[in-house]
DNA sequence: AACTTGTTGGAATATATATTCCATTTTGCT
DNA sequence: AGCAAAATGGAATATATATTCCAACAAGTT
């Protein structure tokens, strides 16, 4: 067998021979995949450290590729190295003059927007909210998560994490007009995702809440949402858009952020 | 004298000491400053070589710098490069261990996670297969949406966006075991996202529309993912890890920008 | 011109790193 | 369960590479 000539050959050999590969090559391939990048920088104790397994392993499976060794196997990364790439912020420059118009330069658009929009996130979301939260939740029986439209994604991702962390909760949808508010119960929290212009629902489900006394956690953008007048604790984030649409980048960011803070503290104490 | 701590501080600390060096360690500094790329991937006799000089003469060079040598210069350059990518696993460590974890700290870390995904997707994803994935999106009778586990709020979000923009879309789910598959029929185009561990039903969903023909936008990993066989187009997204957990940031913020793309397509023909 | 100070080249050495080897464990098969 | 084959971990070894040292050289000074 033949070592890889360019890096596309290689990661054609490492699509097509991971699979067979046993269980301590299998993790340098996945490590390898997943970072490329380190291989032109690194030693092999490094890379051998980062997939978890043993030098001499890893030694193996530069082999199986088709390489000598870790050292002929980093000279193919180490030549087509191209200078430490030229900082996000240059590349963004350059995709967004010369690919005008190309769904490229749209991408980088949305990252840059999503970027901006991570950076305002701890400017707007107060600290002292955030712990009121997590401390309502982390206290709840069950757990009730509402968001509609946009929100929606929102809302399964958090209902997916806290399954994950065996947190007790439900993921609400509207069926056929009002959500089936049957299930809260005293004792509960419901979390609730509403962004401008606020969907109805949501808004219904948490007033409705809010009257029976159980807490509600929102998470929303301005200060005028109406979601605001009925939580016990509101979460702000703006997130900036591009055109007429918006990233989620940041509001999921806040989403994962507040649900391990969660589960840790309920699997913590 | 201390060494530079930041590339910054070694270009400052270079300009300044250049002027006063005699001839062969200017000629170091010349090479340097022209090629500070290629410090990070080659040997001090590579670097003494493309300089014109001999290895000690670049080594002195190194130390009237600041640093102790060649390796401790190049260990900044190396970290520079990778420093994008810390090991967020051991942050998320030394998280636990001190201070408990505030939340407003794991936010902190997350919202710093999703930026940096988000910078590396420029790089991850490939203009062509990105172009190519618009393409076919934009031609398809109907759009269909497979992504279970962490992929579906991506799913749903992508559901979401075509349904505001008038594009024929579905989003599947798989109660009980298999998706309905049957809704697929010729002309139309699927989106499968999965990410590892990928999820059996995504890939099987792709699998079985790859044999009849209909084509696959897949937006997955690593280049070993099991999506990528079957794919007409592959989108690669590495998000970085953070513990047990990822932010989606970077791939909701390609999902955005391809479907943004395909809706202008779409309308704009 | 002779002396001093600073610079350079190259070989000698130290160190880091890759690589191999083999005993031990795990896996797969009958 | 018992055997054979494959996989694995870790120590031993080989190799590449950085680093130091010193003799030879050049430049500058009195």
């Amino acid at each position: 067998m033949t070592a890889p000539a360019t890096i596309r050959e290689f990661e054609e050999r490492l699509a097509e021979l991971a699979g067979t590969m046993p269980k301590r090559l299998r993790q340098c391939a996945d490590f390898v995949a997943a970072n490329q990048d380190r291989i032109a920088v690194s030693t092999v104790a490094e890379m051998a450290d980062g997939a978890g397994v043993q030098p001499s392993a890893f030694m193996r499976f530069c082999q199986i590729i088709g390489f000598s060794g870790f050292s002929e196997m980093q000279k193919l990364f180490r030549d087509s190295y191209v200078g430490g790439w030229p900082d996000y912020r240059t590349r963004l420059q350059h995709l967004r003059e010369s690919a005008a118009g190309s769904p490229v330069a749209l991408l980088a658009e949305f990252t840059d927007a999503g970027r901006t929009s991570l950076e305002g996130l701890l400017k707007t979301v107060e600290p002292a909210e955030l712990e009121k939260s997590v401390d309502l939740l982390s206290k709840a029986k069950m757990i009730h998560i509402i968001g509609l439209r946009r929100a929606f994604s929102v809302a399964t991702y958090i209902a997916y994490a806290f399954e994950r962390m065996n947190v007790p909760a439900m993921l609400h949808g509207a069926v056929g007009g009002l959500a089936n508010y049957q299930a809260v119960r005293p004792g509960d929290v419901v979390i609730a995702i509403s962004f401008a212009p606020y969907t109805a629902e949501t808004v219904a489900f948490a007033e409705q809440a809010a009257e029976n006394d159980i807490p509600v956690v929102g998470i929303t953008d301005t200060v005028v949402s109406p979601l605001r007048p009925f939580s016990a604790a509101t979460l702000s984030v703006t997130e900036v858009d591009f055109g007429a649409f918006r990233s989620l980048s940041a509001t999921l960011g806040l989403a994962i952020a507040l649900t391990v803070a969660v589960g840790a503290a309920r699997n913590g104490s």
